[in-house]
DNA sequence: GCTACCGTGACACTCAGTTTCACACCTGGA
DNA sequence: TCCAGGTGTGAAACTGAGTGTCACGGTAGC
């Protein structure tokens, strides 16, 4: 008890600090450029030493996409939790209200995150790959909502196709969000995107 | 003319050499692990400097996904070659014969290339971001085709999400593909694939 | 034969990311 | 009070990718 205290203490702690590196990070990309800052400007712009945003951060990169942790966890349980008679497709559509609602907490943030990262190609890059490892947790996800009798339930070739298709779906409609200023209706845009693709 | 016919014969030569690079680099991934074989041993196997090295592959990757180059060209002119009257999906889903006809070609060396690829996370990567960029061309072809009085013809949302989703059909089924050992049909996994997710 | 060009190699440089080590701090127990 | 173990941090050396520059050597055109 004690030790999960002391624990979740150090947790918050860390994930605080975290979170104002990643703050800090973001206004200097966002200021500069990606590419013209290196890790001694980071590290000194937060008055830490390189090793220790190091520590927080594998990557360069992480500062910024660690922004898009948890979202295959949070996917993923949205899923699980759609009513079992519910389509692939039209619970695939409603889990991915879970994102997009951060997105309206606060679009200003969240506007200037998906342009720096649509705007920076080693962003973009990292950002699709860490992406492309969400398709699996989706997938089975969707393949636990099937499986009814059998518990061995690796998902299928069309579970996995729907999953990777519905970010896309979201991504797609990021694009044109982003292309608009945020203008347009995220909601409209994805559920467009959806309907141009509804299977069956 | 003369320059011409002397820049084809240089462009022939260069194709050559680096042809020859990406074998040998090839060779050594495969051997050694992409990882551990450092752009000096590259250089050194293929019996050339490192500058030349990079002079041909930009990096250490491309020598590996310049196997794909041209592919999204290839996917675009195919698509346009498909009669007016055909629907979006059934038209990607014959464009991508174009290039499962390198599968069926050299089974072998495909299978191993496609292997390193999805084995070598930094490879895989940069795979995803190359087949990203091919998604533009494919939705402009698509909006070409269906551009009859419009000469403006942007892609709309539905042909950017139905171009991304063919090439998510394509990567899902060569991951089956690839899990079967080869021994699964192509052709099916990818038919199976975009039935999965018929528009309409 | 002279000249202009182009491919190549050598080298120096920047920067990301890894690893190692030492120091400071905090906490719990004798 | 002092001591032992764990933990976060900083300093530094190191590897390796990718960039830029320059000088050499061959080849083609005049």
């Amino acid at each position: 008890m004690t030790e999960t205290a002391r624990t979740n203490t150090r947790d918050i702690a860390r994930a605080a600090v975290r979170a104002q590196l990643a703050q800090v990070a973001f206004e200097l990309f966002h200021r500069e450029g990606f590419d013209k800052v290196t890790l001694d400007d980071l590290a000194a712009a937060a008055g830490v030493s390189r090793s220790t945003f190091l520590r927080y951060f594998g990557t360069k990169e992480d500062a910024v996409l660690a922004a898009f942790d948890g979202h295959d966890r949070r996917l993923a349980d949205a899923l699980r939790a759609r009513p079992s008679g519910e389509d692939d497709w039209t619970a695939l559509r409603r889990a991915l209200d879970t994102v997009i609602e951060r997105y309206h907490q606060d679009p200003a943030a969240a506007l200037a995150t998906t342009r720096l990262v649509r705007e920076t190609p080693a962003l973009c890059a990292r950002h699709l790959e860490k992406q492309h490892g969400w398709r699996p947790a989706l997938a089975e996800a969707l393949a636990e909502r099937a499986g009814s009798a059998d518990s061995a339930d690796s998902p299928t070739l069309g579970q996995s196709v729907r999953a990777a298709a519905a970010l896309d779906c979201l991504n797609v409609a990021l694009d044109h969000w982003l292309a608009s200023d945020g203008r347009l209706d995220l909601v409209d845009l994805l559920d467009e995107a959806f309907a141009a693709l509804a299977p069956r």
